[in-house]
Formats: C-alpha cells, sequence, structure tokens
DNA sequence: TCTGGGGTCCTAGGACCC
DNA sequence: TCTGGGGTCCTAGGACCC
C-alpha cells in the first residue's frame, strides 16, 4: 500500500527563532527583515554562519561560510550569537503540533520532521492537511515553514526543498521526470562536495543522468553510496518513518581554540574539560563505553584521530580521561593544534553490563562523578577541573550544616 | 583570508587465525 | 624459493547530514 509522508522544515530555523525570541523580549526589529545572521564568535575563531536572512543570503552568503567572508560580501551585515535552549524550545513547540495529526513522527534534526500519515488521514488528502499544517504552525507559532508531501521520505524531503519560503509542494512518482530529473546532481540528498566533481567526470550533470545511468556502473564505482543515488534518483526509498527515540551510539565533544596549543601540557588540561563533559553526558543516558577515541587538528586543518578499547565498559570520568591520555600521548607529533576531540564509541546500556570489581557501578570514582554531576546538574556544565569543583561541592555542604 | 560542533555510516588495509 | 584463500576484528580516515 502506498504510503502518505510529509515533511516539515522550519525556513531558516535559527535566524527564525531567535528573530520570535528578540520580538517577545521587546526587541523593536525583526531580524528577519534585515541583513543579518545567526554565527558563532570571531574571535574564538569559531565564526562561520549558521543561519542567514533572506536578504543577506541576497548578498550570496552561504550557511557555513566564514563570518569575516559575509561581512566582505555584505557590509553592515549584524551578526548574532545563537542560543540552543531557545531552538529546543521552538522545536518542541513544533513537535506538539504535529502531534496532533499522528502519532508516527520522526524528528530527523531540531528543525525537521518526517510525519507518516498512512491510517491517519481519516479521509483528507495528503496536500490538504500538509496546506493546513504550514498556515497553522505560521498563525500559532509565527515561523513559517515548508512541507513536502509525498509516498517516501526521500521523495517528501526533496519536495520540501524546492522553492522557499513558506511553500507547499508535492513530488509524487509521475512527477519525477518534471520536477526532480532537471536539478543538478549536488541537490539531491547525500551527494555532497566530494561526489559531484566525479560524476561531472562521467558526464552526469543532472538527478536524471543519474538515474538513466545503469545502476552497476554506480555500484563498480561508488559502492553503496553508488547503488542509494541510484535509487534515490529514482525516487526509491522504502525507509520507514521511525518514530522511537533512539540511543546515541557514539557521544563526543570537541572544541576549537582561541589559540594554538604547542604542547602536549598545553593539551592535557583541554582533554580534561572535554573528558567532564563526556563523562557527563555518558552518565546522563545511562550508558556505558568500551572505546575511547581523541582528535586532533592541526593549525593547517590536517584531521586525525587514534582511539583504544577500554579494558572494560565504562562511564567514569578518571578512565576515559586516563586512555585519552594514552593515546594523547602516542599520537601527538608536536604540531600547532588548533581543535581537540574527545568522543566515546560502542556504547551498551549500563544495566545490560556485568560490572566488575573495577568497573563504575561500585568504586569511589563512581561516588566523585555522581557529586559532580549533581553540582554540574544544579550549576551548569563549567570548565572548572574536577579538583576545584570538588572544593565548591564540600564548601557548599559547609554551609548547608551550618544552617 | 578563514574555515563549528554534533553525529552516522562506509571502506580500505593490516593483523591474526584456520 | 616461492608460495592459498577464507574469515573476523580492529583502526584510521573519509563522506555526508543538520
Amino acid at each position: 500500500m502506498e504510503r502518505q509522508i510529509l515533511h516539515v522544515d522550519v525556513n531558516n530555523a535559527f535566524l527564525s527563532w531567535s528573530a520570535i525570541d528578540m520580538l517577545e523580549n521587546g526587541s523593536e526589529i525583526d531580524i528577519r527583515t534585515i541583513p543579518a545572521i545567526i554565527g558563532g564568535d570571531e574571535s574564538k575563531r569559531s565564526g562561520i554562519v549558521l543561519a542567514k536572512s533572506p536578504i543577506a543570503k541576497s548578498f550570496g552568503i552561504v550557511t557555513g561560510e566564514p563570518i569575516y567572508f559575509a561581512k566582505k560580501k555584505c557590509p553592515g551585515l549584524q551578526v548574532f550569537r545563537g542560543d540552543f535552549e531557545i531552538y529546543h524550545n521552538y522545536s518542541n513547540k513544533l513537535y506538539n503540533l504535529l502531534l496532533e495529526y499522528t502519532d508516527v513522527i520522526e524528528r530527523f534534526s531540531i528543525d525537521e520532521c518526517f510525519l507518516d500519515m498512512t491510517g491517519f488521514l481519516r479521509g483528507r488528502d495528503l496536500k490538504e492537511v500538509a496546506c493546513e499544517i504550514n498556515k497553522r504552525v505560521k498563525e500559532e507559532l509565527h515561523f513559517t515553514v515548508n512541507v513536502g508531501v509525498a509516498h517516501n521520505k526521500l521523495l517528501a524531503k526533496m519536495a520540501s526543498d524546492f522553492e522557499k519560503p513558506d511553500k507547499v509542494h508535492t513530488l509524487f512518482e509521475n512527477e519525477l521526470e518534471t520536477k526532480m530529473w532537471t536539478l543538478q546532481t549536488s541537490e539531491l540528498f547525500m551527494l555532497g562536495r566530494k561526489t559531484v566533481p566525479k560524476l561531472l567526470n562521467m558526464q552526469i550533470r543532472t538527478i536524471g543522468d543519474i538515474a538513466k545511468t545503469d545502476k552497476m556502473v554506480l555500484a563498480k564505482k561508488f559502492g553503496k553510496h553508488g547503488q542509494m543515488m541510484w535509487e534515490y534518483a529514482n525516487g526509491i526509498d522504502n525507509s520507514p518513518v521511525n518514530n522511537k527515540v533512539e540511543l546515541p551510539k557514539s557521544i563526543g565533544n570537541s572544541v576549537t581554540l582561541p589559540s594554538d596549543l604547542k604542547s602536549i601540557a598545553e593539551i592535557h588540561p583541554v582533554v580534561v574539560a572535554l573528558a567532564e563533559k563526556v563523562g557527563y553526558r555518558l552518565r546522563k543516558y545511562k550508558l556505558v563505553a568500551k572505546v575511547v577515541n581523541v582528535q586532533l587538528r592541526t593549525k593547517d586543518f590536517v584531521d586525525y584521530s587514534h582511539q583504544k578499547h577500554l579494558p572494560f565498559a565504562t562511564s567514569s570520568t578518571k578512565e576515559i580521561l586516563k586512555l585519552a591520555n594514552e593515546i594523547l600521548d602516542i599520537m601527538y607529533k608536536n604540531e600547532s593544534i588548533r581543535l581537540v576531540g574527545l568522543r566515546v564509541d560502542d556504547l551498551e546500556s549500563e544495566d545490560e553490563v556485568q560490572l566488575s570489581m573495577f568497573s563504575s557501578g561500585n568504586s569511589k570514582q563512581s561516588n566523585l562523578d555522581k557529586t559532580l554531576d549533581e553540582i554540574t546538574n544544579r550549576f551548569g556544565v563549567t570548565s572548572i577541573t574536577r579538583a576545584s569543583r570538588l572544593n565548591i561541592k564540600l564548601n557548599n555542604k559547609k554551609e548547608k550544616n551550618e544552617v
């Protein structure tokens, strides 16, 4: 049976949501109507464009480019910092509105949802529902969305990417040739900047060219990716709308430093802070990890990483840190380092793991982690080191006792 | 001239075993 | 001296997404 799928995509999500928030807090200007972007902090070397207003876009500014470039393209450009707490709030408001239409919603990202309307239409037309969602979001939540209407996720997503903003588009199988095959290959989902030039070398310029190429030729050249792009170009996608909230398969944090680090002694404290962050998040999910991975980026933008297995699955900050330091000692080659990253892999649920005598379940270390986690829960994530954070806790306790 | 941070999935090559 | 063929596991790196 044919499935009835919608893809809802917030237009200029971060910029729109910041705009609404500022208006609600008494701002006189709507940053959606001026040359504006949401971006990072240039002085901390994290200055890239995360979202742009339509006027900023008309100056040729693209998402992901350095703010420095954006300013050159558009003198007078206003730059605003993002706030992910606010964004999560608006994302939840959208999700709750969509829940009125179907139980089967996949939150694909903070600003995108897939809806499986199969069995929830109650005699209504799929496109009519899409138009109603588009209208209600605008009227009730004060931002706009594009809605893609199709019979599978891939085509719904491609449809929502057509003309923006505030539009509803269909992409049914009989519309492939006119609406999708004419587009450049770069427009196809999962075709990125590395693959497009390779296709061009094969005289493949449009999505239609991919669709008409022998699937085996693409499979031979690009492996699984090649088979997938052929299927996508032909509008084939049987993946279900997954409404289950899945546990993460890896947890990592990384940081670009305000200036390059030039010795292992300078890198160590960064790894400590990252291990605390990663350990905290791991314990929040009640997961344990078996693999630790350290990533470095040199001043010349060369990335490299090393990983090692932990002796036992754990969520202990101390154990993760210990192995991370071992890895760092092995891999560091006296270069100038721009970014340090730490991630844990091969995650398992805490209670599915047999706790060994040394593992995190019954040790002093576990109590220390718990204590520090409580502080983090109360005061938020800080960059205070473990030793000094423990002091805060002790002082805190003292005050309590005195009261 | 400057280039974020969070992820998932795939692949190639080496080590090791039978 | 010249020399197999699977299979699995592990690691590093790359491509892509938002």
